[in-house]
DNA sequence: CTGTATCCTTAGGGATACTG
DNA sequence: CAGTATCCCTAAGGATACAG
């Protein structure tokens, strides 16, 4: 409804970026329907990480209304709702393998596989080709 | 002093990063860091999105504390204080990339430049190679 | 110029009860 | 199951004064 545009801090692209996954929380929803193939509410709340109902809830409606994610509702099963991510959504896939792969080379902690650092540089191939396409 | 390494919500290679760059400052000092040149205080405080005294000195403790830049004081010219990136802030490089090829791709009022687009794919491969020569 | 300190306001978030 | 609604608390953030 209220759409004024010029709500943000700046122009700049990473600002922009920041504008809408800048916060603990939405980085992880968006994980948990890239890799982790979760697409409910109740399953993205069983997350380690243990949002609360009404911070998810919040999450998604923002998530939705930046047009990263949507929403549908099957009629056969009794009210289980699905969401999935939209193509700007599924868009953020390189940004989260960048992501993962600074922090399995900066974490020790952090449970990657050592197989995926290897299968990296392939995927960043794909990558660039599936760009190259559709310039 | 403090150096509890469990203080985190999960081993998982997305909220590590989160835990370190997921608030809105952050990335924007490493942004000005990366692509701006700016390398004081005062310099950070100048940038289109205001960030006040108070927190950017906590941002930049906080980041020093996590290893992503270093400090440095120039004795010549009086107290004038000097941040930079570490090479574990400088491999933010190619997350930061991602995130503009993001925006500007989703973002019509970002201000970054046609050319950008071009180069990444060239950019990109040469991130390959530099990540396959030190595997 | 580089911060600290302080005050105050707002946003984020945890816990939990409750509803369609 | 998928949320809303509350309550309450803490962290984040803005403004600004001031100190080394």
């Amino acid at each position: 409804m209220k759409k004024e545009s010029t709500n943000w801090r700046s122009n700049c692209p990473i600002n922009f970026a920041l504008e809408t996954l800048g916060d603990k929380w939405t980085l992880l929803i968006i994980r948990d329907l890239m890799f982790k193939g979760k697409t409910s509410f109740g399953e993205f709340l069983q997350s380690q990480e243990k949002i609360s109902t009404n911070i998810l809830s919040a999450r998604l409606a923002k998530l939705e209304e930046h047009g990263l994610i949507g929403k549908s509702v099957a009629i056969d099963k009794r009210s289980k709702v699905f969401y999935s991510l939209t193509s700007k959504g599924k868009d953020l896939l390189p940004i989260m393998l960048e992501i993962t792969a600074w922090s399995a080379k900066h974490d020790s902690a952090t449970n990657t596989p050592k197989s995926f650092l290897k299968q990296f540089a392939a995927s960043k191939k794909d990558m660039i080709a599936m760009m190259s396409n559709e310039q």
